[in-house]
DNA sequence: GTTAGCACTCAAAAATGCAGAGTGCTAATT
DNA sequence: AATTAGCACTCTGCATTTTTGAGTGCTAAC
């Protein structure tokens, strides 16, 4: 069977009729808003065949039809096609007050949660592919080092450094390990910082032992390692709003997986290799396609953003399958714009 | 009409049981597990007559009683009064592997949850209480300088301090800068940083407007302003395990509250009077008598824990009013000594 | 003072009934 | 051949009723 013109009307209307009443909806509401001046009857036809063809659903006999995973699919998939070649620079106000980009993030997600009645996340920038800006170790006390290191995009992480079983410091030897610290690693990613390098700086040091700690701490900061990722949310309460969403114990999962985060880092992950491997910043997961469990009744639109200099991280939003689509997309482009040219400079 | 002896034992195996249940408990349960060898008859005719002095409430006619404000109240400081002289030094290994107060509170307030399976927060220490340790600013490039603070119990904050309008900076005038402020700054409190000590500090200096711009932005993240206040919740799910709380929008409006943590910042704010003032770190609201709104139906008990030199912050614990007050008492008890063993040294 | 017994009450659960929306199928119409 | 009207049937959601069971208050007996 095929896909012909008029069963994509229908089918469209079927899914946004869904969208707005979250009602299953029955062959008469087609005929009265299709604009196809059909019988009710014939549309009966019509969704017959769209039901065995897997698009819609029938969630029991003698109700209308809703649609199925691959129905959204389809639906959205349309709406990339459109949505890829709009542009759209409104300046928001969201950008203005801020110099650090863990409260970028923050007011964000916020904002972004608000704006769209859905959950809503942001993963901070994996920092494994930021460059280093500016390494500072301080000394605290006899036994300690304050280590503080600023990344592109003004992101700083600090640590503090144990030296025990190190060499005797005082204020210009730290002074001197600092300056070498800077001079080697300035513009070096986590990544960059290879064996080789470490040689190369331990040749240039008599401390060897706390220039040690020091590049150990700073391998921890910069792992690939997952724990590092910061993730934060907003909205989770949104979902309360969805009847679909928010009985028995759904809510509870779902809130539970947004509060705990380490199924958000997955999602980061899969998110942004999908990303580079279709060439779209943008992806829609649809009920299963996600990687979250316990996620099989929402749908997740992540958008990957990037800050030049290979800033990049992930925003998304979390809602019920039938989420308005094309105002997320639009919402989700328009912020990722705005972060472009906020950061550029 | 007094509270005799038999009185208080049916109360007590009253709010037992109910804490158990959670349903309303009627005069044969009594007459059963109080251990009193009463028929279920007399048990109503006492029955009645607490209902009549407002320790328990019928929810409706024909059904069991429960336990009222007053009759939570009643059991709560008989139990404080056993607690208080409880001593319990169990080592748990949450603080090991912990350099950062921060991640200390983290682990602490998820194992809080876990332990006690309802809702926990925890409030890192107001940091304008807080002595400074160390300051350290640095030169990030022309127009930035990075600001790092490091305050008793290794908490770090860092800002980033605009230089527009301000002198010329070099390594060694940093350098200046930098001892003029740890000289003078060393070992204060937000709150002691008066008007006379900043012009003490501006006299031996010729960089004001650098220094001025410094001194603001450490006044900023000193500030009793309450945004600085850092609160980290867990657990928030707990609450569906309770039918009462979950009900139609309350949970809603509970994990909102959660979520947003501005109601809980007044929290820790009432709960660090009221142990002030009733010279008893832990304190215990039930329903109405906590300042959160929405919070009817809950009950709340904070801890106020103090690390030595003035750290101070609070531990609560929010749940059903018919929580397990014992043990939560005594979890929160065992979470303080441990806090305090642990940062003493 | 305590207990047994009985009539009464009420809420929650189960059963019942009904209206409405929707479908599939068939026969008539275009 | 495609479309439509009509009808019998199904299922849900809702409201109403009935049933059940737990619990009480009261009175009379112990």
């Amino acid at each position: 069977m095929e896909l012909d013109n008029r069963k994509v009307v229908i089918l469209t209307t079927i899914i946004k009729n869904y969208l707005e009443t979250g009602e299953p909806v029955g062959s008469r509401t087609i005929s009265k808003y299709s604009g196809l001046n059909l019988s009710s009857a014939t549309i009966r036809n019509e969704m017959s065949d769209l039901e065995e063809m897997g698009y819609i659903v029938q969630p029991h006999t003698s109700a209308g039809r809703i649609p199925s995973d691959k129905g959204y699919r389809f639906y959205v998939d349309q709406l990339m096609q459109t949505q890829r070649d709009e542009l759209d620079d409104v300046r928001s106000e969201m950008f203005q007050k801020v110099d650090k980009l863990e409260n970028t993030l923050k007011t964000l997600v916020k904002a972004l949660a608000e704006d769209t009645h859905y959950a809503a996340m942001v993963s901070g920038p994996t920092v494994h592919t930021n460059k280093i800006k500016f390494i500072q170790a301080s000394i605290v006390d006899a036994r300690r080092l304050l280590l503080v290191i600023m990344l592109e995009g003004n992101l700083v992480r600090t640590a503090t450094v144990s030296l025990d079983g190190c060499e005797e410091l005082d204020f210009n030897r730290m002074l001197s390990i600092n300056m070498l610290l800077n001079d080697e690693l300035d513009g070096l990613t986590g990544s960059d910082i290879t064996e080789g390098r470490i040689a190369q700086i331990y040749a240039r040091t008599s401390f060897k032992k706390t220039v040690g700690s020091i590049l150990a701490a700073i391998h921890n900061i910069l792992s690939v390692n997952g724990s590092n990722v910061q993730i934060y949310t907003s909205g989770a309460t949104n979902i309360f709003k969805y009847p679909e969403l928010s009985e028995s114990d759904k809510a509870s999962k779902l809130i539970s997986a947004l509060e705990q985060k380490d199924e958000l880092i997955e999602l980061v992950h899969d998110a942004s290799e999908d990303a580079e491997e279709s060439r779209n910043p943008i992806q829609v997961y649809i009920g299963n396609e996600s990687p979250l469990q316990n996620m099989a009744d929402c749908s997740v639109i992540t958008a990957n953003y990037e800050l030049g200099n290979g800033l990049r991280g992930t925003i998304g939003v979390i809602g019920p399958k039938r989420m308005d689509y094309e105002k997320v997309l639009e919402v989700l482009n328009k912020v990722m714009n705005e972060m472009d040219q906020a950061f550029r400079k």
